[in-house]
This record gives structure tokens, sequence and C-alpha cells, in this order.
DNA sequence: ACTTTACCTCAACCTATCTTTAGGTTTTAG
DNA sequence: CTAAAACCTAAAGATAGGTTGAGGTAAAGT
């Protein structure tokens, strides 16, 4: 146990980015927003932990849930900073992220009966339509529980 | 029914804005982009139809529901432009963007499955965990029926 | 009539998430 | 050793969906 392999091979940014399917732009740019990090070698070129692939890979994932990258970068920042993420390190964004999921869905499904009321009922009276009203507790914010409460 | 009451008010853009909760900037923004139409007084004022606001309503509508201002250009191009759009031409564009919105739910529901999957069984093997594979099939497009056909 | 409120246009700006371009350096293959 | 491939930075550009500001006109209240 003591005596793994070491696990701190360098990996070029060209590799990195064709392993984990992105531009090398979008590793720069991603650096800048410290959602990865790299270190230079000699010629000042980026050198890359195997973990970030990892790393890549959750972003891309979270972002298919509909987090935005900075809300991915505040998740990330809650790894272990000191060792490499194990299992269960990441296993935690998934939890977190997974209410976020629930949520989204659950803000669509309200939204989807609605709209399946709204076109029973054809909605020519504006004020009368929950879906149509401007005002409308369905906000962007979409804060989840309280939704549809007063309805 | 010939001869039904004129619904040809002429609505002044502060009015609209103010009805319909959006900013009157918004107003110019969504003409530039042929979502609504306005004609002009003699001081070269914008006036609006009456239905302008449930346009409005119907735009902010999809957008909850995901829908791009683009593809709802294009939906709402398809109400007559001869007469005032009635119950059942609005009905048509629910219809449409409820089966949008049930694809973008089923594939949250799926991208939660997996998520749930992912937390049981650690992945700690990249190669093989469906939700973080950069080659994923679930890509941007996401176009539904096809999705997890090949898990 | 006069003042305030409403409206006009055009251009610049904003956030998020990147991509592209230009010009220069390093590494690698033959 | 040389040439190609890979890499670097900084800045500009792209797209969506607007917002803000400046400078000027129109309409409405008193």
């Amino acid at each position: 146990m003591e005596k793994k392999p070491l696990q701190d091979a360098n990996l070029a940014v060209g590799y990195v980015a064709k392993r984990s399917d992105v531009n090398i732009s979008t590793l720069h740019f991603y650096e800048t927003k410290g959602l990865i990090r790299s270190w230079r070698n000699n010629g000042n070129q980026r050198r890359y932990k195997p973990d970030v692939l990892r790393r890549i890979a959750v972003i891309k994932a979270a972002q298919k849930m509909g987090v935005t990258l900075e809300e991915i970068k505040l998740t990330l920042d809650t790894l272990p900073q000191s060792r490499t993420p194990n299992k269960n390190d990441w296993a935690k964004l998934s939890t977190q992220w997974q209410a976020q999921l629930d949520e989204k869905i659950a803000y669509m499904q309200r939204l989807r009966e609605r709209v399946e009321g709204c076109i029973g009922c054809g909605c020519l009276s504006m004020s009368s339509c929950p879906l149509y009203n401007p005002n409308d507790i369905l906000g962007e914010t979409h804060s989840g529980a309280v939704l549809l409460e007063k309805d």
C-alpha cells in the first residue's frame, strides 16, 4: 500500500487535450479559471498530473448537468489539495451535483405540467394563465422547494 | 362574428414593457431579432397590437423551457401573419415545445441515473465509466431517442 | 408655455464559455 | 543538424441574450 506505483507522470498539454477531447485552448482557459493546474518544464511548457484527466471529465459531466464553471470551481476546490483525490472524494462531488440535477428535473416537470394545462385551457386570458404570467413564481432562480406552493 | 370589437388598440413601448415585465431595451432587441413587430406613430414612436403581450409571454415561457430565441423565432414565424393568432394557434406552439421539454427531462433523467451509477462504482477507471467518458454518447446535441441505446 | 416623462437611435458594454490569430520558442524525428 | 510538430503568450473574435449611455425628440401634465 505504501509503495504503490508513482502516479505523477507528467503529461503534456497536447496529450491531455487529445485524451479528454477538449482543445488545448480550453485547457489554457480552464487553467486561468483555476479549474485545473499544471507546472512548467524547463522550456516553459505545461505539464499535468494524470488526475487532471479525471478533473476534466468531471468538469464536462457537471456541465452536462447544467452546472456553471464557477460552481464547478467552487466544488472542485473542496477536493483535498494535499493528496490525489480518491474514490470517495469524487463521489462527494457527484452527490452534490445530483441534488442540483434532481431539482432541475423537478423544475422541468412542473413546467411541463403547466404547459399541458395551458394547452387544455387555451389560456386566452393571460392574467389567469400560470405559465404565461410574467410575474409567475417560476423565476429564473427556480430555487426548487418553494415553487408551485401557491398554485 | 364579422363585427367583433376591434382588437388593434395601439400600445406604447413603456406600457408593454411594464405589462410584460421586460425592459424597453429588450423589446427593442426582440424587434431587431424579428420576434415581435411594431409600427410607428407620427412622432416615430413604437406602437404595438395587444397580442404582442401574448407573444412576449410565450417567448418567456419558451425560454424557461430552454428554447433559444432563434428556435422561438422559427416557431413564432409559423403563426398566421394575416390574422391575430387564436387559441389553437398558440396551442400548437405549446405542443411543439412540450415535446422538446419531454426530451430534455428524459435526457436529464438518464444523466441522473448515470451519476447514481457512478457514485456506486466509484469510477476509478475512467475508460469504463459511461458518465466520465469523454466520448460519451451523451453529447451536447442530446437528440433524445438514440441516447443510451448502446449502454 | 413650460417642465417632466417617455421615447428615439446607435454604439459600446456585459457575462459565460470558449476559439482564433499572430508571432515567437521548444521539442522531437530523421 | 535541420525541419516539422508541439508549445508558448496576449489579444481579439465568436455567440447568446441582453443592458447601458449619450445625445436628441415627442408627448403629457399643470
